[in-house]
Order: C-alpha cells, then sequence, then structure tokens
DNA sequence: CTAGACTCCGTTCCATGGTACAGAGTCAAG
DNA sequence: CTTGACTCTGTACCATGGAACGGAGTCTAG
C-alpha cells in the first residue's frame, strides 16, 4: 500500500482527507492513526492512512464518539460481527433516547410560542410565565447540541 | 422580598434550589445572578434569588443555553412578547434540524444493524463495510450529546 | 545557496456547564 | 473560647474534538 508511489507528507495527507493537519496530529494522540515511520525527517502517509482517516469521518457522521470509533477501528477487518454490532447498537439506543428528549423540548417549545402567538389578551408572554411556573420537570437532561 | 426573614446563605440558597453551592458562584461570574450584600461577611439571598435559580433549571430543560437564559433573564418581566419568541423560536428551529440530523443517523444504523443480524451470508460485517464505502454523506454535523 | 513553505514537538486555548481544591477568614453552638 | 462547619477568592480540572502558536529544524524550487 504505502510504496514509493503514494508517499504522502502530513499536509499532503490532511488535504487528501480533507482534514487539518491538527486534526491527524491529534488522531495520532487519540491512538485512532499510527504514527508512520520517517523518510528523512519528515514522516511518510499512504492511501491506507487516507482510508483511515475517511473512515473516521464518515463514522462521525453516523454519531459515533472518537471512543468509539478506535473500537470499531479495532473490528476493521469484518469478523467480528457481534462485537461491531454492540457498539453501534449502543449507539442507537442513545441516539433514540436523545432524540426523545429533544422531540419533548421541542414540543413543548411548539405549544407555547403558539400560545404567545395567539393568547394575546394575557398581559406577560406565556413562554415566560411557563417557565417560572413549569409542572414538574424532573427531566436530568441538559441542552442540545449546537 | 430578601428582608431580614428569609435571609439565606449561599449554601441555603443552593440546598433550597436544588443546585450545588459551586453552580450559585458559577451562575454569579456568568451574570445570571446578581451578588448580593453582604450581612458582616458572609452574602445573604433572599426567596426571589432562589425563583431565579428554579428559572433557570426549568429553562434548561427546554433546551436552553445559560446564553439564552440570560437574555430570557432581562425580558423576565414578560412584557416583551416578541423578543421572548424570538429567543424560543431561534431555539426550536436549532432543535429541529438537530433531531432531524440525530434521525438521520438513527435510521442509517438500524438499517445497518439489521442488515449486520440478517445477511449472515455476506463474511463481513456490513456496518463496517458501509462506513468504509459510504455514499456521499455531506453532513457537516457530528456527535450527539451523551 | 537561499527563501519560503512545510514539518515536528510541546503547550496552550476554544466552548459548555459546571466541579474541585487550596488557603484564609468567619460564624454559631457548646 | 474553641471547634467544626461554613464562606470567600482564585485557580485548576473534567470531557469533547480539535485549532492555534512558538521556535527550531528541514525540504525543495528557483
Amino acid at each position: 500500500m504505502a510504496d514509493e508511489r503514494d508517499a504522502l507528507t502530513i499536509g499532503a495527507l490532511a488535504a487528501a482527507a480533507d482534514v487539518g493537519v491538527e486534526t491527524v496530529r491529534y488522531y495520532q494522540r487519540r491512538g485512532l492513526l499510527a504514527v508512520p515511520g520517517a523518510v528523512g525527517s519528515y514522516r511518510r502517509y499512504g492511501s491506507d492512512d487516507v482510508a483511515r482517516l475517511r473512515f473516521i469521518r464518515r463514522a462521525q457522521t453516523l454519531g459515533f464518539t472518537l471512543q468509539e470509533i478506535a473500537e470499531l477501528l479495532q473490528l476493521q477487518d469484518g469478523t467480528d460481527r457481534a462485537s461491531v454490532r454492540r457498539i453501534a447498537q449502543a449507539r442507537l439506543e442513545q441516539l433514540t433516547a436523545r432524540i426523545a428528549d429533544m422531540q419533548k423540548m421541542a414540543r413543548t417549545l411548539e405549544h407555547l410560542i403558539h400560545e404567545c402567538e395567539h393568547a394575546a389578551r394575557s398581559p406577560r408572554c406565556p413562554i415566560i410565565a411557563s417557565i417560572e411556573a413549569a409542572p414538574k420537570t424532573a427531566a436530568k437532561s441538559r441542552g442540545a447540541a449546537a
């Protein structure tokens, strides 16, 4: 794979995988990417490294954390399907729970905004009023991602 | 409001609002809570501060960030309904977009897990295979909140 | 051979929402 | 009046996923 013809410097690698140079170094620190041997003073990367970076990026779009991705990379030969499934299942459950949570928030907000727009006779904004005297909300989950 | 009878120390205030003492100080640093005058060497808080802390907590369960909550607190008299609505609307839109994003991830994961369970004839895990050669996912959003 | 671009390495910083700790002072009960 | 619990202040730390910087070394084209 990494013969003389596809020997990339870190900058070329980063460009090829569409990530930053600092990101490559960060992944190396996190153990997601091997630190290759150097030719001269600079390290050289191959197309397998590009593939690995792209794998990481795509796994991120599926919502996996870097920690989980590290596990997936160790299972990347694809033969230990049960383990891969376990990781994916865990992620799916977290995702589903979080979605339900956020949908609840969204429904409440929708309702309050509607009230505020159409209940013109009450002098105070129903949104503020509702936050001041909310029903027993025991929700532990806070703030959605930006 | 804060007469001699409901003069709480910071510890009592935190207990009354069910937050940590450090949280109270943090909100003061963030400008969400006023730093009151001291009686002797210790500051004293009133029931209005308890209410304010509860307001903050309840707004958090609706998914508002502390930044947004600071804005809401300034509108807390409830007369500037348009501004309140604007903040709530912005939050709702973010929330909705994020939910759609996460649902897309969840559907993809569900599909992959199902494939992995039922397509036993393929030697490699379809989840891994799919991450390696994903379709053109141009998604910018990464990782859901835990 | 030299200038400019790139690399390496370690460290610091960003945002978010707090938590924890150190050291000094203070307050109230016994 | 002492002791133990609390408060005050400032600072550092947690996790996440990087971005940015400083200074030194290196590579390569002109």
